[in-house]
DNA sequence: GCAAGGTC
């Protein structure tokens, strides 16, 4: 489909380059020779393509990465005669990573790793290939980009292309396609160009960051933590998480529990011996067994009665035991583990070793079938040599190679064959190239040949057989020593004949647990759910062990450790199935639709992130029971965990989910300055909407307990506010509800949580309209307001006291209210409003607000919509506490003041909103 | 001090 997308698109894209180039650059350059860059994945493969290209007619020279060579050529591209100039990276040049002080553990809440800046940037190790990549390209006019054709090949491409077009802008990209490194996949690769495909490498893109935050979020969350609950037994481990290593470690958990919880059943069945001087011929029961020892007994009586067996048949037919398939990677690790006793990583080890050395072909392979190209009679050659396969090796080139072919291609490199012969290697080296030799000679000769035997018998209409094997021709078995088969030896039996048991008895058994695992049991069950790649299982199963997660058993069978017990067990039992293989197959998909083009990366990052975020926030509000499932493995008492401040995120619970953006939860934080708290969407910066608390909240936290008024399950929220700081009968702690039930907290905070706030498009606060003190905040200004008076009357000499006119504004305590300016330095200094005539030191004053115009405040300084909008007179204490409800109903007694013009309650004429 | 994926 890539590839027929790209062929159909090449005359169109070649024509347009070519203007462009022609565009580009000046009639000198034009004129001048064209020089191409190219760059393979590795230097290996850069070698090799530049040597089927050249001809073998190139030079080499150094780069700044002594890995990395530069190789050059002359060859005819697009239609010019060209200066190729070949080199490659070693893998992905940029790798993502936080930026700046974001990498300190301790710059952050673990949270916040789900959305703060990530960079690609390349590792120092490699800044010698990108300083190369920069030389070469300034002096070049195209780039050929030559990496694996594979997911991570394509990213690996755009790397690539980042890093030239920074300095070279202009550089016309193409990309080669190869699904092997041979003389006629080159050539065709050459001559049929076309365009790096983006939305591969975008799908990369997106599974890379996913990897950084989940794993770096859980990682220092579960680490930090744990470390302090755990302080004498975990105060220095590294508690990891990461979408490979947990469902590695799922694996070894559930097969330890499947034995631990497996019940022993007791089982009967009868065996039949027939044994004529030394060969013991056993017949096995065609029931197999039976769970019912009564049932089983009575069956075994029936034999007993008459045991002369009459045999019913005797079947001969040819058997074969096949060679095996060309050698992959994940054959490799599982075979050097079971046969060699050498564990996967260990093998790899030594077979890039090998590789490097030349020994080996590439050792990273999924691909098990050999390509027509590759001659595999030369290879059989090199071995001829050898003492000990060398007469097999013969054999196979006298026969012909005849490859037994797998059904697996990763369409970059051939499966695993020796490429040199040597006898001078030691120990382990010397282990696993006898092994790639005696595999690969093995699979190229033919299957082991020989005749089985079945003798069907019966004793009093119970069924039994017995086979034997006879070898004819051990073939491949002659070089492969690793697989065993052996005969098997019967007596001569005819059909029809009748002969005495020699012995007939019923045993009794029970079934079995099954094992525990083994590496390669390991490795076969990630290869099954794709958990990891073929380069990347030994890596996942160290990590494993050197976490303590696993540990070995006889140095051969996984069993979990406490700590990994204890970890999976704990998010099982939060219903979180972070250990199962299956969390990451909705990700897996959608990455398939980025690399098809019908899900935008984007969306499928917010909407990744978002998910791995909520499972992260329900973590921290049940992570108690992580704390109990490790103590109860570790024998260990949880220590209260004390957040020392650092990480105010540490415990995150949601309140609801935002009203704007409807993918995450809006979560209560404090401001970086620690001063103060707002309400944010998790989602951020993907989604900005926030509501900021007053200054007078100095602290508050989510409850466990849920609005009994809002539908949705609305978390609570417990405020502590500054001494007296709201109105005199406002409790300095309180509970409540900042969904818009609880009107008039909400007036205080101004704030209300059921709507998009009215800064959700920016990230800073917004200017507050902050009057000279927090009484003036009145929650029930325009809600009910008695007024036993109609006259207004001049109250006092301040110049913040002025006339009425008409207007008649009355407070709460029934007086007419004062008319002030505000004098702070806010967005609303000098703005007036109304409040309580009573001095501000009064017991019995009331925190009337109304600001006197109706003029729209400048948008940072808008309070909350809330705030100023009418409530038809409807009571809206539902939400508070006892206590306070009390006094609140108590001051609304009294009639209501209502507009002259609109006849509605909890606003004058003068500011009707129908004027 | 975090992940997983390339590679040396």
């Amino acid at each position: 489909m890539f590839l027929k997308r790209n062929q159909i698109n090449l005359s169109v894209l070649f024509k347009n380059v070519y203007q462009i180039h022609l565009c580009g650059f000046s009639n000198k350059e034009v004129n001048s020779r064209m020089r191409v860059l190219n760059v393979a994945e590795k230097n290996d493969a850069a070698k090799n393509i530049a040597g089927h290209l050249s001809g073998g007619n190139l030079q080499r020279r150094e780069g700044f990465s002594k890995f990395n060579k530069i190789y050059e050529f002359n060859h005819t591209f697009q239609g010019s005669p060209s200066t190729m100039i070949m080199t490659s990276v070693s893998g992905h040049l940029l790798g993502y990573e936080f930026q700046g002080s974001y990498r300190s553990w301790t710059s952050c809440s673990p949270l916040e790793l789900f959305h703060i800046p990530v960079v690609k940037e390349c590792p120092k190790d490699f800044l010698n290939i990108k300083k190369t990549l920069i030389r070469e390209v300034r002096s070049c006019n195209a780039l050929v980009i030559w990496t694996d054709a594979d997911r991570e090949g394509e990213n690996i491409g755009f790397e690539i292309i980042d890093v030239c077009k920074e300095v070279n802008p202009r550089i016309q990209v193409y990309r080669a396609t190869l699904s092997e490194i041979t003389k006629p996949s080159v050539q065709r690769a050459i001559s049929s160009l076309g365009p790096p495909n983006k939305n591969i490498s975008d799908a990369v893109d997106v599974r890379s960051e996913l990897d950084l935050r989940i794993g770096a979020a859980f990682t220092r969350y579960q680490t930090m933590r744990l470390q302090k609950v755990f302080p004498e037994v975990l105060a220095k481990s590294l508690i990891s998480y990461g979408s490979c290593q947990f469902p590695t470690l799922g694996f070894v958990v559930e097969r330890y529990k499947d034995i631990q919880n497996f019940i022993p059943e007791n089982f009967w069945k009868i065996k039949v011996h027939h044994k004529i001087e030394n060969l013991d011929v056993e017949f096995s029961w065609q029931r197999v067994r039976l769970f019912d020892e009564v049932l089983c007994n009575v069956l075994y009586e029936r034999c007993q009665e008459n045991p002369t067996a009459l045999v019913l048949k005797v079947t001969k037919k040819p058997k074969t035991k096949w060679r095996p398939v060309p050698l992959d990677t994940i054959e490799l690790e599982k075979a050097a583990s079971r046969k060699l006793g050498i564990n996967a990583k260990e093998t790899m080890k030594i077979a890039e070793k090998l590789y490097s050395q030349g020994f080996i072909s590439y050792p990273r392979t999924e691909t098990n079938i050999f390509p027509k190209e590759l001659n595999l009679s030369n290879l059989v050659q090199l071995q001829v040599q050898d003492n000990n396969w060398g007469d097999f090796a013969q054999n196979v080139l006298n026969n012909g190679p005849s490859p037994r072919q797998g059904k697996k291609s990763d369409q970059a490199h051939p499966p695993i064959h020796p490429t040199k012969y040597t006898h001078g290697l030691q120990d382990r080296e010397r282990k696993v190239y006898e092994y790639v030799v005696r595999h690969f000679l093995a699979c190229l000769s033919k299957d082991a040949e020989g005749e089985e035997t079945i003798v069907n018998i019966e004793i009093n209409g119970e069924k039994f057989l017995a086979n034997g094997l006879r070898i004819i021709a051990l073939n491949y078995l002659e070089v492969y020593p690793y697989d065993k088969w052996s005969n098997k030896q019967i007596h001569n039996y005819n059909q029809g004949q009748s002969f005495m048991p020699t012995r007939l008895e019923m045993i009794d058994g029970q079934t079995s647990p099954p094992n525990l695992l083994t590496e390669a049991d390991l490795i076969s069950l990630m290869d099954k759910h794709g958990i990891g790649t073929d380069a990347t299982h030994a890596e996942h199963i160290e990590t494993i062990k050197s976490r303590l997660y696993v540990g070995l058993e006889n140095n051969k069978y996984f069993v979990p450790g406490e700590l990994g017990i204890g970890l999976v067990e704990g998010y099982d039992n939060m219903g979180f199935e972070m250990s199962k293989p299956h969390l990451r197959a909705e990700l897996e998909a959608d990455l398939k639709k980025i690399c098809e083009g019908t899900k935008s990366p984007l969306v499928v990052l917010r909407e990744q992130i978002a998910k791995y975020k909520e499972v992260f926030i329900k973590t921290t509000e049940q992570v108690e029971k992580l704390d109990q499932s490790l103590g109860k493995y570790l024998r260990a008492q949880p220590v209260a965990f004390q957040n020392n401040g650092q990480h105010e995120s540490m415990t995150v619970k949601n309140i609801r989910k935002c009203p704007v953006c409807k993918l995450t939860n809006l979560v209560l934080k404090k401001k970086q300055n620690n001063q103060g708290f707002f309400v944010s969407c998790s989602g951020f910066p993907t989604c900005r909407n926030s509501y900021w608390l007053p200054p007078s909240v100095i602290e508050a936290t989510v409850s466990d307990n849920v609005c009994s008024q809002c539908s949705g399950g609305i978390k609570l929220i417990k405020f502590q506010f500054t001494a007296r700081s709201m109105r005199p009968h406002y409790p300095d702690t309180y509970e409540g509800c900042i969904n818009g039930c609880d009107s008039t907290l909400c007036e205080i905070l101004q704030v209300n949580i059921s709507r998009p706030s009215s800064s959700s498009s920016s990230t800073q606060p917004s200017n507050r309209n902050i009057v000279t003190t927090n009484q003036n905040r009145g929650p029930n200004r325009d809600n009910n307001v008695p007024c036993p008076t109609n006259n207004l009357s001049r109250t006092g000499s301040s110049q913040n006291i002025q006339h009425l006119n008409n207007d008649q504004v009355c407070c709460q305590c029934g007086n007419a209210a004062k008319l002030l300016t505000v004098t702070r330095e806010t967005a609303n200094k000098g703005r007036q409003f109304y409040g309580c005539s009573k001095p501000i030191s009064a017991t019995d004053r009331c925190t009337f607000f109304l600001w006197a115009d109706d003029q729209p405040m400048p948008a940072a300084g808008r309070p909350n919509t809330q705030f100023n909008n009418r409530n038809n007179g409807q009571n809206n204490y539902g939400q508070m506490n006892n206590s306070y409800r009390a006094r609140a109903v108590n001051n609304q007694s009294g009639g209501q003041r209502k507009c002259g013009l609109c006849k509605q309650p909890g606003h004058t004429r003068r500011n009707c909103p129908q004027n």
